[in-house]
DNA sequence: CGATTCCATGGAATCGATTCCACAGGCTCA
DNA sequence: TGAGCCTGTGGAATCGATTCCATGGAATCG
């Protein structure tokens, strides 16, 4: 590999000058400059980012933490802030936590190590010492989840007015029997989701009784068994899963347990999939702006690496009505409180 | 930030003692070594990786190059290669060409600047000059698409061997009149794949007209149009995607049409998706050994850094047959030259 | 015309960790 | 007891790029 002292040589000018040429320094005469360039291209000259980093103190490179990778929404977002980042300049390097607190602990160790200018994190559970050091010791944003340290900005999606409006427009349509696939209460999404239902359907004087209310951990399979788990307990006339993997698995259930889904039976979700247009029936979701939040949390980022102050962001849901929530004027009238909603 | 040299002067040794404590150098003392390990910690020191790679020359890093880290198979890819890694205490720095040559050349020159031990690339469209370049400087392996440049190994399923079995599977359940939703020509997977069905249908003394072939280009929206295409020129009853993404498009396209998936026509495709099992009919669908594609490529590219020689590696894959097919028995009788397969 | 400013350039220090080399002190063995 | 070895340690060079500082020459001004 070349370097750029044999770059200087080639063009007969001072590792100093061959620098300068390469950025984009004012001082420097054009005729050096178009030596520089030209001896570089020749030999196929890499700038090597790891002796510039190290120089500058800066490494242009940024931290993605994720608990899964393969939820498709994550992934979005993995690839939103990927984009963004790589039009600003800034190269990704992300970290798949897996759903293990161990793993997101040593993957924050593995960018501190690589002196990441700086970190969005999806945290899981608990708060970990590892998490609160480094979100001390960098810049760092806390996206889509709030693991509630303080100091640290948060962008996460208005989960509570999304979930109103999902509600409503259960209600609306006369689903009166809800029941919840809850995620995973050490989250704060998970708390936020239900919390919003249980807040909604008291609004509209609908009571959640405890038994329609099982919590899964965002995966498909906890979806099943809650689903499961949920049909046990007296009849239901509709069912909210706080994401789309758990949604997954609940269609399944329902499916084999011959319950027409729109009909008998409603089912929505957070978090859209291209292909859940798709399934039979379409599955009805409570989308997340994916790439409004892979903005914020980059400007946010930035801010907090310029040293500016970095605000946290709540970012809007929007509510995709399709059949499986079945259409209006469907069994029982709409609900008389209608008028109420916000 | 802690640097060696702040750990060596609160454990009151020089920087190289500190350096032999913090790796597992022999030529330490018992005492030194404690006394470094408590000062590291209570500091909270985190080694450099700028520094210690721009001196050892090594980063114990690597290049995952991807043409579009939303479609699942590659997800489940760079998950799978990101697990094994980590394992072997290498970190994976994942790019995304976003199907645009453009950027898969950008991102090799960013690994090639960050220098990454090696590369596992899945290449796109043709061997542009950039990864030619880059094959040649520094370890390199293909996997899944095989862009045809000599002496770079090459991780790739058997595609030809998994088609004839889908082929045959398709035949035996009576298909004669087959449509192929295929991959880039300028893919080797497109190709092979295409070149497969069509020499398996003649094996079955059945001809693939030109008509009956559409090009898409690996995403949902082209399977959607191919499959119009298709059902526009004349009578099928089956048709072959060759990537689980378009196979999505054709099955949006059937339902529209009002065409039985699984008796009026048979859908099957290449790379199967958790939910593919769930959609109604379930897919048909040949699987692609991930793991293993994952556990090969690494193997391979550690041979290569390590200076040894690396094997290219064909690895099998599985026909999982599912209700889109429909049942053996429905429609014609299973074709004689059932014995004639391999 | 002499003094001052400006500009392009090169030398050398620097970032943080590793490692070659030299060396001190304790040991063994003849 | 002295030659030789082994072990643990520190000084200093090194990886490759950036940047501070100094310098020489040209341009500008009074």
């Amino acid at each position: 590999m070349a370097t750029l002292r044999d770059v200087a040589k080639a063009a007969g000018v001072s590792p100093a000058t061959a620098s300068r040429a390469m950025g984009d320094s004012p001082a420097v005469s054009p005729e050096a400059r178009e030596r520089v360039t030209r001896a570089a291209a020749e030999l196929g000259y890499q700038i090597n980012a790891l002796a510039r980093s190290l120089r500058t103190q800066r490494t242009n490179t940024i931290g993605l933490l994720l608990p899964d990778v393969r939820n498709p929404f994550f992934t979005e977002l993995a690839y939103q802030v990927d984009k963004i980042a790589a039009e600003r300049g800034l190269t990704v390097m992300i970290g798949n936590a897996d759903e293990q607190a161990e793993q997101q602990d040593r993957y924050l160790d593995v960018l501190a190590r690589h002196q990441v200018d700086g970190i969005i994190a999806v945290p899981q559970g608990a708060a970990s010492q590892v998490l609160r050091r480094t979100a001390g010791a960098l810049p760092t944003v806390f996206m889509d989840r709030d693991p509630g340290i303080p100091g640290t900005p948060t962008i996460t999606s208005d989960n509570r007015g999304g979930i109103f409006a999902l509600v409503d427009h259960l209600v609306r349509l006369g689903r009166r029997h809800i029941g919840v696939v809850a995620g995973p209460q050490s989250t704060s999404t998970g708390r936020e989701r239900l919390l919003a239902v249980t807040d909604r359907l008291a609004h509209h004087g609908l009571d959640l009784p405890p038994a329609h209310v099982v919590e899964g951990d965002f995966q498909l399979d906890s979806g099943v068994a809650a689903t499961e788990q949920l049909l046990g307990h007296g009849p239901l006339d509709a069912i909210i899963a706080a994401d789309n993997l758990m949604a997954m698995g609940a269609l399944m259930v329902l499916r084999r347990n011959g319950i027409q889904v729109g009909h008998d039976m409603a089912l929505a979700c957070v978090d859209d999939i291209e292909w859940f247009a798709l399934v039979e029936p379409a599955i009805t979701v409570l989308a997340q702006d994916i790439p409004g939040l892979a903005l914020a949390a980059l400007d946010s980022l930035t801010r907090q690496i310029n040293g500016d102050a970095a605000p946290s962001v709540v970012v809007p849901m929007h509510l995709i009505p399709r059949a499986s929530c079945g259409e209006a004027g469907r069994g029982m009238p709409t609900t008389p409180k209608e008028g109420a909603h916000g």
